[in-house]
DNA sequence: TTTAGGG
DNA sequence: CCCTAAA
């Protein structure tokens, strides 16, 4: 059996009795559980969920689509004969692009029932596998999980397809109401690089070469699919070892149905209540052959328990061999850092989904969640499709989640049926210029209306520190990021936070206009004011033409020499010279009539040849600024 | 994306 | 500072 990770993502296993539970993905807790036994079984199990009824199997799937599975998608892991093997890159898909690209995905199905009309049921294929809730009636069109019942004993069953949500794509209705976070943030991951880079698991990749992917597909797609081009279903297809189920098939001909469950609880410790002989048949065998192979591999692997109260319980990381280096994190990392529900009612279903999306802050949409008793499909057959966040979407919510942290929510989220809608900025907040009031909060002004409208807006006011900033560079140029929360977005946001400009700025910015020149406010940016992220080039543009205007330098057809009106930060006339002299050499203003105001004497006296002069006045700028 | 310019 | 057109 097979599952997915997507490329980068990891899989936390964790084997109690004989089934390997997905605990962990990515390093976060699931909240669903995948179970998977030591054959080709894939359980959903709602976590701490003590009801069995709430136990949720592939077996259901097998035997009565009706059953009450959740939506599932998963792309973790890659598990051959109950090895667990890392997909390599090449051939998984990125789910990404399945999510977000419904065409691919709709490309992987044609790839899929394009080989299923060719003949090749009997691969097992788990690409997007969709488990599927409230799926009633006789409708037991679940792809090729009925044909796997069918086909169990015949000779030449090899391989077979698990696409259970064919029919549904095809009819443009999936259903995928609960997802499973396999994605997970990056920025998530990145905090744990460094610890994760202690998991030694060198001996891993060298122990169980046969678990290369690459393997599986040669020892037997290749034979049987020789003919078609592998790289099609490359990301999606294993063999599987039904085969040798046939061989030995006869010593179970004469079990019955209660006998295999005996044998099935005994393998696999616990109870089965699947009819089908034909799947317990080949389940117990494959139990049997895979034991052997998986207890080596668990002990083999790295072994790490978090939680030791469990004597039998291992927690089984993928070998990284294939995988980025550095990507793993330790379960305990993550859990401790982002807790999957904390302070939520375990029962309260929707709420803990909630919760744990806002704690991944991950593009995660939930529709419709496990039902805490039992009873659910039939009420929710949701038809929406569930589709990957936009980028735009992911940004936001990290920044959303920055903003949380550090308690500067601008951002509104509002739920409704269950699906988290970021409220963009400026939807709610009224956009407009603070009045001419120094009121820095002026823009936070916001109709009661709107402000209704903030389910979670906090918007803690901020010590406003302009006055506070003083002359010394060091300080106000190391100084930044608090008060610099540019937001361009479209849609409108609050107005940039008023940085006052110093005089060391000032004199830097001079600085840069001599050097350079003026308009090359990038340049200057780069080169003069890359510490201060709080200023761009627009604004050093801004402040020169304010400067010019200060300086008079423009305004000699009016008033003269009106020194500095009332500058709260008092520029010396000597800067204020030099960039009178600046605007002569570099005319900012490219406009005539203001450059024939500007009189011409100065401009002629001191520089002949434009940009050639600018090393030339700049000594004398130079001098200017020390006097 | 950067610059110029109006607001 | 914001916004936009233009390059």
């Amino acid at each position: 059996m097979i599952l997915f990770y997507s490329r980068g993502s990891h899989v936390g296993l964790q084997r109690v009795k004989g089934i390997f539970y997905v605990n962990t993905i990515n390093g976060l807790p699931c909240s669903s559980e995948l179970c998977l036994d030591s054959m080709n079984m894939l359980e959903v199990q709602r976590e701490n969920c003590k009801n069995p009824a709430a136990r949720y199997s592939v077996e259901n799937i097998w035997t009565n689509p009706s059953a009450s599975l959740n939506h599932l998608t998963n792309k973790f892991a890659r598990i051959q004969g109950g090895s667990f093997v890392p997909a390599s890159g090449d051939d998984i898909m990125e789910v990404e692009q399945l999510l977000a690209e419904p065409q691919i995905q709709k490309d992987l199905i044609d790839d899929i029932s394009k080989m299923s009309s060719e003949g090749f049921e009997n691969c097992l294929v788990v690409g997007e596998f969709a488990c599927y809730a409230g799926y009633s009636d006789q409708k037991t069109d679940l792809g090729i999980l009925d044909l796997d019942t069918e086909q169990a004993g015949n000779a030449g069953s090899k391989y077979e397809f698990v696409d259970s949500i064919l029919h549904e794509v095809d009819g443009g209705n999936l259903n995928m109401p609960y997802n499973i976070p396999c994605v997970c943030p990056n920025y998530i991951l990145d905090t744990g690089l460094a610890e994760s880079s202690q998991m030694d698991f060198s001996s891993d990749s060298g122990t169980h070469p046969r678990n290369l992917n690459s393997e599986c597909k040669t020892e037997g797609l290749e034979r049987n699919m020789s003919n078609i081009d592998t790289s099609d279903c490359s990301h999606a297809i294993i063999p599987f070892p039904a085969a040798k189920c046939d061989q030995d098939t006869t010593f179970l001909e004469n079990m019955s149905i209660d006998e295999l469950h005996d044998a099935f609880r005994g393998m696999f410790g616990r109870d089965t209540h699947v009819k089908d002989k034909h799947w317990l048949k080949r389940r117990i065998l494959f139990g049997l052959e895979n034991l052997a192979e998986i207890d080596h591999v668990s002990s083999s692997l790295l072994e790490f328990d978090p939680c030791s109260n469990e004597q039998q319980d291992e927690l089984i990381w993928m070998p990284r061999s294939s995988l980025p280096e550095g990507l793993c994190i330790p379960f305990t990392k993550i859990s401790d850092s982002s807790p999957l529900v904390d302070g939520i009612p375990e029962n309260d279903e929707y709420a803990g989904q909630v919760a744990h999306a806002k704690h991944l802050t991950e593009v995660m949409k939930i529709e419709s969640g496990f039902s805490s008793t039992g009873e659910k499909e039939s009420a929710q057959i949701p038809a929406k499709r569930l589709r990957k966040p936009t980028r735009r979407y992911i940004e936001e919510t990290y920044e959303l989640k920055t903003r949380c942290c550090s308690g500067k929510l601008k951002a509104a989220i509002s739920s409704s049926r269950g699906v988290l809608i970021p409220v963009p900025d400026g939807v709610h907040v009224r956009r407009g210029r603070p009045r001419k009031s120094n009121n820095v909060m002026g823009d936070i002004n916001i109709g009661n209306k709107q402000q209704t409208q903030l389910s979670m807006a906090s918007i803690a006011p901020r010590a406003v520190s302009t006055s506070q900033l003083s002359d010394s560079e060091s300080q106000n140029d190391v100084s930044d990021d608090c008060g610099s929360n540019t937001r361009r977005d479209k849609g409108g946001a609050r107005r940039k936070h008023h940085r006052q400009w110093t005089l060391s700025e000032v004199i830097k910015l001079v600085d840069g206009v001599s050097q350079y020149g003026v308009g090359r406010w990038t340049e200057i940016k780069r080169l003069l004011f890359s510490a201060s992220t709080y200023r761009t080039s627009v604004d050093l543009k801004d402040k020169w033409r304010n400067l010019l205007r200060a300086s008079g330098a423009q305004l000699h057809y009016r008033k003269k020499v009106e020194p500095q009106k009332s500058m709260s930060v008092p520029i010396p006339h000597s800067v204020l010279r030099r960039i009178r002299e600046l605007s002569v050499i570099h005319p900012y203003p490219r406009d005539r009539t203001l450059r024939r105001a500007e009189g011409g004497p100065a401009a002629i006296s001191t520089s002949s040849t434009g940009s050639r002069s600018i090393k030339h006045n700049e000594h004398g700028v130079q001098r200017l600024s020390h006097t």
